[in-house]
DNA sequence: GTCCGTTTGTGATAAATTTCACGATCAGGG
DNA sequence: CCCTGATCGTGAAATTTATCACAAACGGAC
């Protein structure tokens, strides 16, 4: 399959996914580029190209069907013939929000463990999920062989905690501390930054207003 | 002031800025575009580019001096002069996690209130903040001048509820839920959507490893 | 005061991404 | 069977974004 595919290509691809599912839910069986193109702040013909990445999906003159392309834009994001399992380090605040979350399994990912340094949290279940000492750490993701790790710890600890995971295995980190993480090659990292959303936010409504 | 400054840039701008905070903190006095750019995942180019759709900030030969660029870059983030007050909608689980968390307001943002629609939610108090009901919305909102809003609510009710939020005159969205939200002109919406994160690892995980 | 190594700011260039535009294809109806 | 209106797929053009590369400016050494 080709290369280098874009960055925003790969965040639309999702988003379609997503409206895609609630379309679906909703019971419509085709939908067009120009149908999914509003949905997203973006044109027809980006949503088409975005497609075109990765092969010829629809039908001229139709337009795609709406669980053909799902199970497309499952396959291309790699949700569709596996289930990933995640763990996530840091058993804080937003760990007990993704533990508790039940939206994950039905994306295709399965939070397995999670793991803290404070022994007042280990021994804890949340949401059906352990939370177990980082020693647990190594064994359980080369047993499990989990490829996927949320971060959410302090941001002091994260960058320490990220190569250590990356010893681990773990090949792609979602980063939720504000810090930019130093990882080795190979190894993919998405930003979560609340605050940095905030900033994006704050931006917008400060400069050059019309 | 210039227009159309790309999205991108924006996102560097608050990664700058998080990377110079910490410098800061480590009492470092200056930084070179190299050293900088080495923390994101850039070059020395960009981040001098970057900043120069504002104006010019370093000294030739020395680089830059950390406090000076991080008044810079708050002050065009905008969150330098104002702190803004931010509300939540939906007093769920990443509510929670969202008025416990201490590091919003040393980076401009106050959270000032939640809302809900369930009765078990209202009137509780969640790290200092008063989750509140729904129909106190707009009056909170229009008193304290509220233009930002945090959307945590389910999936279902998400596009409802900002819809509600711009009529209470809310000019910039952070939304968790899993939907694109379909916003009047002259409001800007920020996706945190946390499954596309991980689908965007799962993708380049999944296709063409080298 | 001059030289030297360093680093910025930016015009020019390259690369990437998006949009345009149109031929090809399809379903439906007369 | 052929026409009509719709929509895809895609080469080419336009636009946006990133990189190169170098003159100008700076601090420090001597
Ligand atoms: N909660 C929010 O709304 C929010 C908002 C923006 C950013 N963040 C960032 O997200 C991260 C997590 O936030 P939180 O609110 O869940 O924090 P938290 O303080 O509630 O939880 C952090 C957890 O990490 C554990 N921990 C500390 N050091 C560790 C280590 N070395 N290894 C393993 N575990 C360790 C702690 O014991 C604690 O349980 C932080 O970096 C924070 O800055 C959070
Ligand atoms: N928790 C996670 O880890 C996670 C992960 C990915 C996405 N999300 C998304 O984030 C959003 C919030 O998640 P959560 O876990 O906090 O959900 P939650 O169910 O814990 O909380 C949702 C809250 O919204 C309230 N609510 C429902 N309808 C409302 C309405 N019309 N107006 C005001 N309040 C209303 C509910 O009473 C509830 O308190 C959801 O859209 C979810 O899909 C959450």
């Amino acid at each position: 399959m080709d290369h280098n595919i874009p960055d925003p290509s790969v965040r639309r691809l999702s988003a379609y996914l997503r409206q895609l599912e609630r379309l679906a839910g909703e019971g419509t069986r085709h939908v067009s580029s120009r149908q999914l193109a509003g949905y997203i702040k973006a044109g027809d013909a980006q949503v088409r190209r975005d497609l075109a990445l990765f092969g010829q999906f629809g039908r001229r003159g139709v337009g795609y069907e709406v669980d053909d392309l799902i199970n497309v834009l499952r396959t291309i994001l790699g949700t569709r013939q596996r289930q990933w399992p995640v763990v996530v380090v840091g058993a804080g605040e937003i760990c007990h929000a993704l533990l508790t979350y039940r939206g994950f399994r039905q994306r295709g990912f399965d939070v397995v463990a999670a793991f803290d340094i404070d022994p007042k949290k280990i021994g804890r279940t949340i949401g059906g999920v352990d939370v177990l000492p980082m020693e647990d750490c190594a064994p359980v993701i080369q047993r499990l062989e989990v490829r996927l790790a949320i971060l959410a710890v302090p941001a002091d600890a994260a960058d320490e905690t990220a190569r250590r995971l990356c010893e681990c295995g773990i090949e792609g980190i979602l980063n939720f501390a504000t810090t930019g993480l130093e990882v080795p090659e190979g190894v993919f990292v998405s930003e979560a930054d609340i605050t940095s959303h905030l900033e994006q936010l704050s931006f917008r409504l400060t400069s050059h207003r019309p």
